[in-house]
DNA sequence: AAATACAACAACCGCCTAGAA
DNA sequence: GTTCTAGGCGGTTGTTGTATT
């Protein structure tokens, strides 16, 4: 017959994860990987669900995840392939923010964007059409003439964002547990871990501050956190320099060369969609931003 | 200062598909 | 070919933090 079961569901830890649940998974893809989550809470004595450790790697703790300050740019690219392919495609607008997860483009479309079009909608009908719309898209107010400011305004990476990537990262490279622990211990006093970024940072930071420095093997200073190369550049030897290439996807609906999630045909397929238009856009944002550090991957599809 | 409302986001739930037995 | 599960995805909920009254 078919498979084991997961997990069962009796003794399932369910909410916030904690700081050493973190290091406890983190440790474990360390040795084996993402994948075969079905063996991740046997093999770590998690008392999480697989689906439940997967959910969390690959939404909060997976090295390449950026998280908040969404930029201009990125706001247009996702109100605009939200317009063309609906609420049902985060996975493939995702694709085109390749540090974005689906399920943080989800939330941010929901609690921000949503919102802020309908504002724009509003404003539209009593001081009439936007002046400047995306190419054949129904209520896209993103306007390309101003983007190019709007882009130039935004720093896209946030002086002095928690970066997580490069900190995990590192202490996957470290390979280290013990000092990590302490941080863990003082991270887990404070009583909202979960929600906080700074907080992981600072579990991080903990573990860093007792470990020497391993080198950086991925593409981002350490101080700064702004990428040293275009992502473009990543998508050949050097992104294999990362301890994790999974972070690096590419545009699912493009049929490029394609990251961790979509590197099977089929799968691939699934998520191609005929979108000229889409590319079209996207290409011509590209080439005004001159690889705005947010669209860097649309380039070398062609 | 306390109570309430709102915003943000992490995590869960349920469904679907591919693939293993 | 059939059954059943793992993994993936989108929708939704629950919790926490912040702003307002």
């Amino acid at each position: 017959m078919g498979r084991p079961p997961c997990c069962d569901k009796l003794g399932v830890k369910k909410g916030p994860w904690t700081p050493e649940e973190d290091i406890i998974l983190v440790s474990y893809i360390q040795e084996h990987g993402p994948g075969n989550w079905r063996s991740v809470p046997v093999s770590t004595g998690l008392m999480r669900c697989s689906k439940s450790c997967r959910l969390r790697w690959t939404n909060y703790l997976r090295p390449g995840i950026k998280r908040g300050n969404f930029t201009s740019h990125e706001e247009g690219v996702i109100v605009h392939l939200q317009s063309l392919l609906g609420n049902s495609r985060w996975a493939a607008i995702a694709s085109y923010l390749p540090r974005r997860t689906d399920n943080d483009i989800k939330n941010y479309w929901n609690t921000h964007l949503k919102k802020k079009l309908r504002k724009q909608q509003a404003m539209g009908a009593i001081f009439g059409p936007p002046a400047a719309s995306s190419p054949g898209t129904a209520g896209d107010n993103f306007d390309h003439h101003n983007h190019h400011d709007m882009v130039s305004r935004a720093d896209g990476y946030g002086a002095g964002q928690a970066y997580i990537n490069t900190e995990v990262s590192q202490l996957i490279a470290g390979r280290g547990q013990s000092p990590f622990a302490d941080a863990a211990a003082e991270v887990c006093s404070s009583s909202s871990y979960a929600s906080s970024v700074d907080n992981i940072s600072k579990l991080l930071g903990g573990f860093m501050k007792s470990s020497p420095p391993p080198p950086l093997h991925n593409n981002y200073d350490a101080d700064d956190v702004k990428p040293l190369l275009p992502l473009d550049s990543m998508s050949g030897t050097s992104s294999a320099e990362l301890s994790f290439t999974a972070g690096v996807q590419q545009p699912a609906l493009m049929g490029g060369r394609v990251g961790y999630e979509y590197d099977d045909e089929t799968k691939r397929q699934q998520h191609q969609a005929p979108l000229s238009s889409i590319e079209k856009w996207l290409f011509d944002e590209a080439a005004e931003l001159e690889l705005s550090d947010e669209c860097y991957s649309v380039p070398m599809l062609f």
